[in-house]
RNA sequence: GUGAGUGUAGCUCAAGGGUUAGAGCACCGGACUGUGGAUCCGGUGGUUGGGGGUUCGAAUCCCCUCACUCACCCCA
């Protein structure tokens, strides 16, 4: 270390940051009990590099999207690859399954993962450049069943993990055959009507009247509630797969709302779309979306292969989750000399293999600065061991959430805490 | 990428052109050498985000820049 403070600090780059101890229990929580619910429903974990070739995203996301044009971390290897932090997940397990021809295993496949995106966004309140998405992913099963399975997936992950007055909105998009036309009507419609639009959406009618929508501008709210809805210019196959994806929601009786505006972001997306949004996150309401992908693995020269799957951003679950934090149970060693420093050493590593949380420091105190400390740091035991202790051969071991104290060998304290540990 | 707001100690905030920038909490130590939390006392900690300008004098006013926050766009 130089003597000289540095003139600059260091700190994380923008729309990154640092998940600290405390709040990183909160996030292990929140995964394992992700985890825990995908693997009940016959869901594995796929892990996918987080770097993958450029390409696969101009291929997967869609090389128009404004993800792909603007929002991706890109880069140049050594070997003079052109390199992309991964802005989403589908992509890469797309990729997966064509590279290891998993589409020949036994379908449909199931598979889950959780980790960091990246996007070169403006920072706002739920949305930063790396975050993190919790991600499951369907293959190979057409019926709108499974549609209407991880929408009931999701909402028993949120419901584990505290998360209220959740809205549930619901659409189909259609397909390749049904799209068009209604792209053409929306776009026809929005024409008819440009000059009452404000400037904002007028550019809209020409790039993306969908997004006309969800203008708040009372005069293009009027001009859009005459447009068409898409839910009219459904294929018959499309409508069918709505209604029977509808009908299993209510079957699991979930609440939710039909929403013929709602377009998922991404180009690839057919028939189901979905999104789960809850109030408290300011603009970015949306914690969970999710839909179908029918045509993406087979565009991709792979296999005639369907998909569904949504993606959780977590920070935004997190900011709208009600995690209880499970209080650590550790015992501080409060020792006195070096006799008694080699003796709480020993003791320690015994007791860590029945699986004891123990800490030893690594200072020599008085036995009310032990305590002093040992109630600082928030623990709920100490273990004294001093000449007394030594000579004995018994040690005092003290309870701080009820200050009744012990003594016994190391084998008799060790299985009080133990006991103890399991009532809690 | 566009717009607005905010940057003072580890955290929450005072000082609003005029001595050496303060307080609470936190941290370290003492009162207290075999038993913690309380109380009291003391201490560490700042180029006021950074740079430039105006002024006799700037945390304070102006410009630039960076960061954060919120919104637009877009999205998890």
């Amino acid at each position: 270390m130089s003597q000289e403070q540095p003139k600059k600090e260091l700190s994380a780059i923008k729309g990154t940051r640092d998940i600290l101890p405390e709040e990183a229990r909160i996030w292990q929580i929140a995964e394992a009990q992700a985890k825990e619910i995908f693997t009940l429903y016959g869901y594995r974990e796929l892990r996918a590099p987080i770097i993958e070739p450029t390409e696969l995203f101009e291929k997967g996301t869609g090389a128009s999207s404004d993800i792909v044009t603007k929002e991706m971390y890109t880069f140049t290897d050594k070997g003079g690859r052109s390199i992309t932090l991964r802005p989403e997940y589908t992509p890469s397990v797309v990729r997966a399954i064509i590279e290891h021809r998993l589409d020949l295993q036994p379908l449909p496949l199931r598979f889950y993962y959780i980790g960091p995106m990246f996007r070169y966004d403006k920072p706002q309140k739920g949305r930063y450049r790396q975050f993190h998405q919790i991600d499951i992913e369907v293959f190979g099963e057409k019926d709108p069943a499974v549609d209407a399975e991880i929408v009931e997936m999701a909402h028993r992950l949120l419901k584990k993990l505290g998360v209220e007055n959740v809205l549930t909105l619901v659409n189909s998009v259609g397909c390749k055959k049904c799209r068009p036309a209604y792209g053409e009507a929306l776009r026809k419609a929005a024409q008819a009507v440009k000059e009452k639009l404000c400037p904002d959406c007028q550019r809209k009618a020409d790039i993306n009247p969908l997004r006309i929508f969800d203008c708040k501008v009372e005069t293009c709210r009027e001009a859009a509630s005459t447009f068409p809805k898409i839910t009219d210019y459904l294929c018959p196959d499309c409508r069918q797969h709505f209604q029977k994806f509808l009908e299993y929601l209510d079957f699991y009786g979930i609440n939710y709302q039909v929403e013929p505006t709602l377009v998922r972001g991404l180009d690839y997306y057919t028939k189901t779309a979905f999104e789960i949004v809850t109030e408290n996150l300011g603009a970015q309401n949306a914690v969970c979306g999710g839909g179908r992908y029918d045509d993406m693995v087979r565009e991709f020269g792979g296999p005639d292969l369907c998909g569904i799957g949504f993606a959780m951003g977590v920070e935004r679950l997190l900011s709208v989750a009600r995690i209880e934090k499970p209080r650590d149970s550790f015992v501080y060693f409060a020792y006195m000399g070096e006799e008694g420093k080699k003796q709480s050493l020993a003791t320690a590593r015994l007791w860590r293999s029945k699986g004891i949380e123990c800490l030893v420091e690594f200072k020599d105190r008085g036995l009310k600065a032990h305590f002093s400390r040992a109630n600082k740091i928030g623990a709920d035991w100490v273990l004294i061991i001093g000449q007394d202790e030594l000579s004995k051969g018994k040690f005092q071991l003290k309870n701080m959430l009820d200050s009744k104290q012990y003594e016994g060998t190391s084998e008799e304290l060790a299985e009080l805490i133990l006991k103890q540990g399991q009532k809690t």
